[in-house]
DNA sequence: TGTTAGCACTCTATCTGATAGAGTGCTAAC
DNA sequence: GTTAGCACTCTATCAGATAGAGTGCTAACA
């Protein structure tokens, strides 16, 4: 374990660095933080550190830099946890009001604002549809050929899709179908209907199989549709302006990963636990962000899950500051989410 | 106007410059194209074509590179269509056939593909609502105190919020008020509903002033989120492959820009003419493009815009195999919006 | 008159030393 | 245990030299 000292210095040299993004030297140190050591002294412990595993040196004639175990031991130990300005409260604050009017943009504004106040890169996964409960479909009526296919679940997220209807057919005979269904399916969740139920509640409206074989078909689309869970992504620009990615090469390689969503959903899905989770460089599980730190959180109401939200930049980021923001979000996020009735 | 000779030599040096992306000197270009011309006689060319401003110079001792009026004479008489090969028909073909599942996705997909076919950024301004009429908004039950509104257009789009049902009120009192509004709205644009009706409409439902004004609230706020235009962005890590855009600054500013979604929907909507246009460099009215060209396109069906679509790059850009592309996917998109029914 | 070979000229990109500056590690003194 | 002093190392930067690409011009040629 490190003593007193040794963690202070150490805790300089990454709020130092989280800022400056230059190796830190034991001068400036010295001459910054009062602790009354000559940069000799200092020059000391850093070489302590260094040996301890806790600090890098990029050449010999550099000042050090934090290792990944020093940027743990600093998120785990060291850090202070910023507090929000009154000024960023009211930022958010009105930018919800002026922006958000559904909850599908209660994500996409949430992504952006956390990009602009953490300055990097922030992603969420929106709520899978998955844990819904079917409750009804019901066609209406657009005209002649056609009507709508409205799907609601037991949280008010509705699917729809326009069908033609087939000649010789009234939209009652539809709606005969629909109920049908309804019997059937009614406070099931979407995984189990998804399944196995289509194809039992088949069986039972044999008498009009064509028709109910398209109106099948569009249910299981609707249901594939929700399927996948939704990206947001805000703050991709923010990269750009890290010291870290100024090599197109990088900047290529963490852009075209932000393009495929698959891949992101997986990358927030491999940790669900509780509360806010830092992964530090190596840590990360996935290789195109070996060189990056992620501060992630797994949303809950009323302990279901209902999103996993997530800041992502390089190591070097103001992890006290970035925690703060998502462990505040957590509770606006609750707020907003109640107002828009998920 | 050029002589043939000077278009042969200026189509040649567009094409290899578009190819290469280096300047163009008179050797490269009498060895590749067999024209039985020496370097030296192709050099008096160029400085004739450089002196009518088709070309340009970097600095005396490079290659030449086409101006702006270059690249317009080019895009007007000289550039060759290319066309598509089967291997990109297949793959387009199989792209939707995999990944689109309803209209949403049509564009988002779209966009993905013509990124991917032309190597540059591609964007699209999705079918604006305004355009669709009102048909009639119903109640559908969600549980004791909560409903879902359900506004149904002509063309079959849904939007749909879910209210609280006031005590002491029943759905049909819900739909009673809802239905007041679908004798006065029915067949309306929206635009206009937007601007005037839903104030004289309120006259006539004094009857019961709170709940109604509840209701109004919900359908005028469905309707302020259906009013901005969806914008689909599409291959933006096509731009970092670009030697122009090696500068991080450059990218900064590009991508910035594309971040701003109203900003892209003004740039898309300058221009709503026919077919395809080409704008290029400094023709462009938005000044963060001014270095770059588009090439744009407004798709409709039966006379009606269904949205405006574009691939941005930089001037040297391969404008043969973009026109085609765009104008293949017109026909394509065509196609797939019938078959969802938008 | 149009074309071409030859050559001097220009500009850039690249490499090479040289230099200044920052920071360290070590030693010896306090 | 702390610190001052100093030699040492490494990088970033700049000037100068060099090679290479490409031009423009002139004079000769068909």
């Amino acid at each position: 374990m490190l003593d007193e000292r040794k963690q202070k210095i150490l805790q300089a040299i990454v709020d130092d660095y989280i800022t400056t993004a230059e190796p830190i030297g034991s001068r400036s140190i010295s001459r910054k933080y009062d602790m009354g050591l000559s940069p000799a002294t200092i020059r000391n412990e850093m070489s302590d550190l260094e040996a301890l595993g806790y600090l890098e040196q990029p050449h010999t004639s550099a000042g050090r830099v934090p290792s990944p175990r020093g940027y743990r031991f600093y998120v785990d130990c060291l850090m202070q946890p910023q507090k929000i300005s009154d000024h960023d409260i009211a930022l958010i604050t009105n930018w919800y009001e002026t922006k958000v009017r559904n909850i599908e943009q209660v994500f996409q504004e949430t992504v952006k604002v956390v990009a602009r106040m953490t300055r990097n890169v922030s992603l969420m996964v929106a709520p899978s549809p998955t844990n819904s409960r079917f409750k009804y479909a019901q066609f209406l009526p657009l005209d002649e050929r056609r009507a709508i296919l409205v799907v609601v679940t037991d949280n008010g997220v509705i699917d729809n899709k326009v069908i033609d209807i087939p000649t010789d057919t009234s939209l009652e005979d539809l709606q005969e179908i629909a109920n049908g269904l309804n019997n059937r399916l009614a406070g099931l969740l979407f995984d189990q209907i998804k399944n196995s139920l289509l194809k039992e509640a088949k069986k039972d409206i044999m008498a009009n199989p064509v028709l109910f074989e398209s109106a099948l078909a569009v249910l299981r689309q609707a249901l594939a549709a929700e399927g996948g869970e939704k990206v947001y992504l805000g703050g991709t620009t923010q990269l750009l302006n890290q010291p870290e990615f100024r090599e197109v090469e990088k900047i290529k390689g963490l852009l075209s990963m932000l393009e495929e969503e698959q891949l992101l959903c997986d990358i927030l899905h491999m940790q669900d636990s509780d509360g806010v989770v830092v992964t530090i460089g190596q840590e990360n599980k996935y290789s195109g962000i070996k060189d990056c730190s992620m501060v992630q959180a797994t949303y809950r109401i009323e302990g279901q899950v209902i999103g996993t939200m997530a800041v992502l930049g390089p190591t070097r980021m103001e992890y006290g500051k970035i925690i703060t923001v998502m462990e505040f979000m957590n509770r606006h996020l609750g707020e907003m989410l109640k107002k828009y009735k998920l």
